[in-house]
DNA sequence: AGCACA
């Protein structure tokens, strides 16, 4: 097989190329100085340096085959040469296209990965998701996403390499559980990578990126929407945008809905954070908060049209709150916040109770000491409390964590299994979520008509109790 | 001083 497949170098005939071959470099040349070497000429895309059992040789691509043909001509007629440390830098086209660094994206240790999720369409997996997960191993300061030939991919930004190989080496191969993501996503395999970015560019808030660091980015109005609903339904109705707070109405209420039944029953899809009960328009509402929209997408799926007891009485209507972090009392009659009375359920949602790899477990989990809002396993965005100009509570869940306090905390102890009590949601209006056996006998009907309080609309923040 | 190697 000796057929001559290269075509022969000739100095003066060599085809242009936007990839420029630069010899005789000092071998210990950086990457910085090639590129001011270049740089007057175009915007350079990728650089590969040291090349060559000498290591005195480099390539430069441009963005645009005229820059570089620009610098070739330059120095073709310039009286001074291309210079690097005062040896005397030799420019010619390169006979490739374009530079194929493949050390650069995967190998290298870096700050930001690179994830694939496999298997998923882009609207299978919320940016909350990807956020409450990779949020085990340190604070995330920005998530990028978007759609590649190689499916769906997100960038992750952490603090240091450290907490990004931990992360990596944790899930790579893995799947997110499956209670995370929409019913018909069979698998989702993580293929984790290390990117060659170190600070992701994040222009707004949306469902596609996000920047935990910087509160006061502009949300992009149109792309504020969850990605796992159609914002129109398929009768042509518009939908609320999603929430990790459902808004419940209950019709037929001959039984008296608790704080604490209103709990059980919501519990079964998540950790519930709090609950708020209120009544509007002579009939009961309820808000319940999960610690992100996909929870609360999943209770608001199967719970939508069912009944609290049998015999089709405390029927549940829900639709999605504009709300995203209740402000109530921890423990009233009305009102219940779980996470200020219960530690173990503030630092750890209980969607990482089961069905999770062990390497997750808390023993590699590092939160963040710091004081922000989302350091820890918070869904909750920070431009939403800064939105509806609630602030952030220094007491609510997003309490910063006091150092050493999750270590040795084992996951999942009060946690319902997902999807535990699916058993009893049957596709039939008439089938009670709360059975006689559960000890939970429907009681007499105890609302008093036209409550005292003023509740204020449910979609009004700032939302006290 | 003359083209990268998965």
């Amino acid at each position: 097989m000796s057929s001559s497949s290269g075509q022969p170098q000739f100095r003066y005939t060599q085809t242009p190329s936007k990839v420029l071959h630069l010899r005789n470099l000092p071998w210990e040349c950086t990457e910085e100085e090639l590129v001011e070497l270049c740089k007057p000429f175009g915007k350079i895309v990728n650089t590969k340096c040291n090349v060559g059992a000498n290591r005195n040789q480099a390539f430069v691509e441009y963005a645009d085959l005229n820059q570089a043909i620009s610098m070739v001509s330059y120095y073709a007629s310039s009286s001074e040469p291309a210079q690097v440390r005062g040896k005397t830098v030799y420019i010619q086209y390169s006979n490739r296209q374009e530079i194929v660094n493949n050390k650069s994206t995967g190998d290298v240790a870096g700050n930001v990965l690179l994830v694939t999720i496999e298997g998923v369409e882009a609207g299978d997996v919320s940016i909350d998701v990807i956020h409450l997960v990779f949020s085990a191993f340190g604070f995330v300061h920005k998530i990028a996403t978007f759609e590649k030939a190689a499916g769906f991919q997100a960038l992750i930004q952490f603090t240091d390499a450290e907490t990004a190989s931990a992360a990596r080496n944790a899930l790579d191969g893995r799947s997110i559980p499956r209670y995370l993501l929409p019913e018909h996503v069979a698998s989702c395999h993580l293929r984790i990578s290390y990117s060659a970015h170190t600070d992701l560019n994040i222009k707004f808030q949306s469902h596609r990126s996000r920047d935990y660091t910087n509160p006061y980015l502009p949300v992009n109005p149109s792309a504020i929407e969850g990605t796992l609903q159609p914002t129109v339904g398929a009768d042509g109705k518009k939908k609320e945008p999603e929430s990790n707070v459902l808004l419940a109405s209950i019709e037929n209420m001959q039984y008296a809905v608790t704080v604490d039944v209103l709990h059980t029953v919501f519990s079964a899809f998540g950790t519930v954070q709090k609950i708020a009960i209120f009544e509007k328009n002579g009939g009961m509402q309820a808000l319940i908060q999960y610690p992100d929209v996909t929870t609360a997408a999943v209770a608001k799926e199967a719970l939508e049209g069912h009944c609290i007891y049998d015999g089709g009485y405390c029927k549940l209507h829900l639709s999605y709150s504009r709300h995203t972090d209740l402000n109530v009392k921890a423990h009233s009659d009305k009102s219940r916040d779980y996470t200020i009375t219960d530690v173990g359920i503030l630092s750890v949602p209980q969607s990482c109770a089961s069905g999770w790899p062990s390497v997750v477990q808390p023993a590699s989990v590092v939160y963040n000491s710091r004081g922000i809002s989302d350091g820890g396993l918070s869904a909750q965005p920070v431009w939403d409390a800064n939105q509806q100009g609630q602030g952030i509570r220094p007491g609510g869940y997003n309490q910063p964590g006091v150092p050493g306090a999750y270590s040795g905390q084992t996951y999942g102890t009060s946690a319902v299994p997902p999807y535990s009590l699916s058993g009893t949601i049957i596709p039939s209006t008439s089938a009670g979520l709360i059975q006689a056996s559960q000890q939970m006998p429907p009681p007499p009907y105890a609302i008093q008509p036209g409550g005292a309080r003023q509740a204020p609309s449910a979609g009004q923040p700032p939302f006290y109790f």
